[in-house]
DNA sequence: CGAAATTATTGATCGAGATCAAAAATGAGC
DNA sequence: GCTCATTTTTGATCTCGATCAATAATTTCG
């Protein structure tokens, strides 16, 4: 266990111009002496262990936050005490761009496994943007990018069935740990049913249900929290049938 | 008619330093002689006509949009024909964020009723941002605004029962019309009940009995598409006290 | 003006998914 | 190893809101 912390801490010591983020990332599209800049202002802290808070709602905003390994939720807790999902960020994805706005995090960021984060002061980040307008131009991509994802994820919320909600929600894990570099079709939850059923609005049974109908369908095989896509055209064919992006392909989003 | 229009027509040729809605819309936080330079690459074209399109999904990209009176329907449209709303977009509003991503609108924007906007060549816009570091922060904060809001229009649409969701909506309408100078008591609906059960994920006879219930419970009074608030205090507590948490509030639904 | 089209209301029925409940599987601590 | 807590699965029931259907109000247009 000590030893596997210190390889962690070596790898995450990796500078953004090595890192294997680097084209999902803020760096994209930046000119590598821009990079450097950017990776000075970079703080790399030791990794978060599973359920350690990344930020708390409330906290007031410094940061932005980028996954560098491992995975994080953000959610926000009602008064009586239950939580609601409100994502889950895999490496490269940014964490705490709603705070921008108020200087406060409107929803808290809890690491669900072991997790390795690189923290961009924001104050540092405007400045360096100011004067790299092709950062200023990533940021703003990057911006808009999460609008877009939410503005999709409203409409899956406003509109679908159970099952399209869990097909969409395995398809973007998969894509997302393909574009990473891992199995798209072979990977481990490192959330909950809970956790999966807050984050698409559904009871905790109702995902359990629909794991286990997908595995007598020969879609999935899921063990746990391993899961198999074994029939990702089915799995597709469920969200375009009945919804609306008609042309929804792999972009090269980023 | 016609001298509407020119009326009209005048009040659109107001510039960003004498506009009303500056302290709503980009200009905030702007020295005046930003707001001039900023002011300089807006385009104001003739107020669209009820039903007008403002730009199509799959168009590219090239202007934000800043509603200047009137309102505005964004929505997708499915390939069985019916269209899903996205978001309505008051005075000082901005749209066309999401676009920013890829260089290609992800929906389209629909005038709901006449409708004068301002236009906003994004790359002028950006190079601007690069020379005016408060332009780059207040673009920073709109679009992270834009990110907290539909976070939260994700949490209303993942937990919320009809009740809630048409309270929010009416709520969210009385405090953007209030900022704006209009009552926040007694306004126009712009939107049918079909779009604002589209957008809040509802069917629009949902939308119709709870307009008809609130009503009968003296909390509205609702003709056509003209709402009065008689009891806001009661529309705030549907939405504050939770789906789980359920006190003696004499409702057997939770 | 009246006919047709659109939009809103109201009623009746049905079903997807929530909720309640209990058992089974897994993990954590001792 | 055993005990206790958490997570997941599975079953039974219930309910909110969708859907179907009809009517009523409003707008549009000849």
């Amino acid at each position: 266990m000590i030893d596997k912390n210190v390889i962690s801490l070596d790898k995450i010591k990796v500078a953004c111009r090595d890192c294997s983020l680097s084209t999902l990332c803020l760096p994209m599209g930046l000119r590598p002496e821009d990079v450097d800049r950017l990776d000075a202002i970079v703080k790399r802290n030791r990794p978060l262990q599973r359920g350690d808070h990344l930020f708390r709602a409330g906290e007031s905003f410094r940061n932005l936050y980028v996954v560098k390994t491992g995975a994080v939720k953000t959610f926000t807790q009602s008064n009586d005490g239950d939580e609601q999902v409100v994502g889950f960020h895999l490496p490269g994805e940014v964490l705490g761009l709603d705070a921008i706005q108020d200087g406060q995090h409107g929803c808290s960021a809890r690491a669900l496994e072991t997790t390795a984060i690189c923290e961009l002061p924001f104050d540092r980040l405007e400045d360096l943007s100011t004067n790299i307008p092709s950062l200023q131009h990533q940021m703003f991509r990057l911006l808009s990018k999460e609008i877009g994802q939410e503005a999709e994820m409203m409409a899956l919320l406003g509109r679908s069935t159970a099952e399209e909600r869990v097909a969409s929600f395995l398809l973007s894990l998969s894509e997302r740990f393909k574009r990473r570099g891992f199995s798209a079709t072979d990977f481990f939850l490192s959330m909950s049913r809970q956790e999966i059923g807050s984050y698409l609005g559904l009871a905790l049974e109702t995902v359990s249900r629909l794991f286990t109908r997908f595995q007598d369908e020969h879609i999935l095989k899921v063990e746990r929290k391993h899961v198999q896509i074994l029939d990702i055209e089915r799995l597709q064919a469920m969200i375009n049938h009945n919804s609306s992006c008609e042309q929804h392909q792999a972009r090269p989003s980023n």
